[in-house]
DNA sequence: CCGACCGCCTGCCTGC
DNA sequence: TGCAGGCAGGCGGTCG
């Protein structure tokens, strides 16, 4: 599933129930996602109180008042559900009813304010730790990337990191310790707005006589395009993806190269033919008549 | 240091 | 209809 919209999406389904609330009971009902939980866990958690929601990347981030930071990684395949009594729902947030847990229902955190958050993984690739409150020093964030959709993120920034990198490019903007939060869908749709081949040489973007060249600047700006609109569509809901309210986003119907393999460009005076093909093991689709 | 590849899991879709 | 095989949004580790 989830890329940095959907993250941010879930993000925002989570804040009005999560961030303020006290963590009165945590069931955690395996021993480990993709990796085991933290030590003592759930004692960890219960009776802190949720300063706030953050994310950065594909990491969510809950700060907690005992000066830890919660941090969630949902992985592939990892959600989160909102349930709450019908006598006590939250302003603003959507009603969900309690229901029967399931068998990838792996964490419950039942809060003050009445609302309990599921946490649901099939493939558990997803993953919950505990980190101090530095988290940007923690291993997993020591090496990421600039945020795509910060200030940090413009042309300039993107000739520099892609100057001297023989990597191919869809592999350079995939690369988290670049950019962090880009997955394989939205590299593959900010490729196609770009008009740049997901083939190219990265470093054939870098800066030329100290200045950025106009691609870079174009790449930068559908980057943030394609994961602005993104977050405003919901996300996209592939297989059974859903947000936090159950609702399904609807980005998926804007793709235009994703999953359209033999799909004519929507490029009306293309004419070609969108094209699947694999890159370091995982699906690229382009056309290869629009993107040089 | 870098890039290529593997493995982690389950579920869904396709094609025979 | 049933089943085997392929494929999936991520990421850390190993190997050359």
């Amino acid at each position: 599933m989830p890329e940095l919209p959907e993250v941010e999406t879930v993000r925002r389904g989570l804040a009005p129930v999560f961030a303020g609330a006290t963590i009165v009971r945590v069931d955690q009902r395996r021993p480990d996602l993709r990796f085991p939980f933290p030590e003592n866990f759930a004692a960890r958690l219960t009776g802190k109180r949720v300063e706030s929601l953050e994310r950065r990347a594909k990491y969510l981030l809950a700060r907690l008042d005992s000066g830890e930071v919660l941090v969630m990684h949902l992985g592939m395949s990892g959600s989160f559900r909102i349930e709450q009594d019908a006598e006590t729902i939250i302003p603003g947030v959507f009603f969900r009813p309690r229901s029967a847990l399931g068998p990838h229902d792996h964490v419950v955190f039942s809060l003050s304010n009445g609302g309990t958050i599921v946490y649901n993984d099939p493939r558990r690739f997803g993953f919950m730790l505990l980190s101090g409150s530095d988290v940007e020093n923690h291993p997993l964030f020591r090496n990421l990337g600039v945020e795509p959709l910060g200030a940090d993120l413009d042309g300039r920034a993107l000739a520099r990191l892609f100057a001297g990198k023989t990597t191919l490019l869809k592999a350079a903007l995939l690369d988290q310790t670049l950019i962090a939060g880009l997955g394989n869908i939205y590299v593959c749709e900010a490729l196609f707005r770009a008009n740049l081949s997901p083939r190219r040489v990265a470093g054939t973007l870098a800066l030329r006589d100290g200045r950025p060249s106009a691609k870079a600047g174009l790449l930068a700006d559908v980057i943030k395009q394609v994961l602005s609109e993104a977050i405003e569509a919901g996300g996209s809901s592939l297989r059974d993806h859903r947000q936090t309210d159950g609702n399904l986003g609807y980005f998926q119907h804007s793709f235009k190269v994703y999953g359209r393999a033999g799909d004519p460009c929507v490029n009306a005076t293309c004419g070609g033919t969108i094209e699947r093909i694999v890159q370091n093991g995982r699906s690229t689709f382009y056309c290869g008549r629009c993107q040089r």
